[in-house]
DNA sequence: CAATCTGTTAGATATTTGCCTAATTATATA
DNA sequence: TATATAATTAGGCAAATATCTAACAGATTG
């Protein structure tokens, strides 16, 4: 949960989670989105990989990176938790 | 949205949420839960105020903290749609 | 095999963060 | 009015974070 919410607190690595939403993309094509280093990307990506919100495979001498969303259900059940108690609060 | 993400982000931030859920707490029984001075869960408190995550109201020298969950809308939305988005994906 | 391309690792650095103690403000009470 | 209590503000500091450049590793291609 840690991670998680580590990883989300970026406003970069969100924005390539939103861009890994439509379509799995290199690591180059990514870093072409920012106004930034590539190895700061990947130091980006290598943080949201170990939240496990991203996958990535090599293929020739491309890195291929893939949004996994199936960490996200914790942080969505955590919020709703509070939502929800909040709501029935008196 | 940067504002919320990065108040989630800590986990005495959190547990303060969590706690906010249950009931109203004065700042003293909030900082009486963690093994850590008043003034490390005012400057909390403040980070999670200044994220619309909680309100606090003055009755005479207490301050009474309650959890807003307004805000965390955005980010389940935000969150969703990339759950959304990501599995409808070839 | 040498040059090139993609991407990561290493090392340095400025900024941000989370914590502390001391001082301050505001309220209540003896 | 003097003192105690609740909480915040101020100032300082160590650790974490986000960035950079330089160097490196692996794959492709002339």
């Amino acid at each position: 949960m840690n991670l998680l919410f580590k990883a989300l607190r970026d406003p970069t690595r969100r924005r390539i989670l939103e861009m890994l939403k439509e379509h799995d993309l290199t690591a180059g094509q990514i870093a072409a989105a920012f106004s930034m280093s590539p190895p700061s990307i990947s130091y980006h990506l290598d943080l949201l990989k170990h939240a496990r919100l991203v996958s990535s495979r090599k293929k020739g001498q491309f890195v291929t990176y893939s949004l996994e969303t199936s960490v996200l259900d914790d942080s969505l059940g955590w919020i709703l938790d509070l939502i929800k108690k909040g709501k029935h609060k008196k």
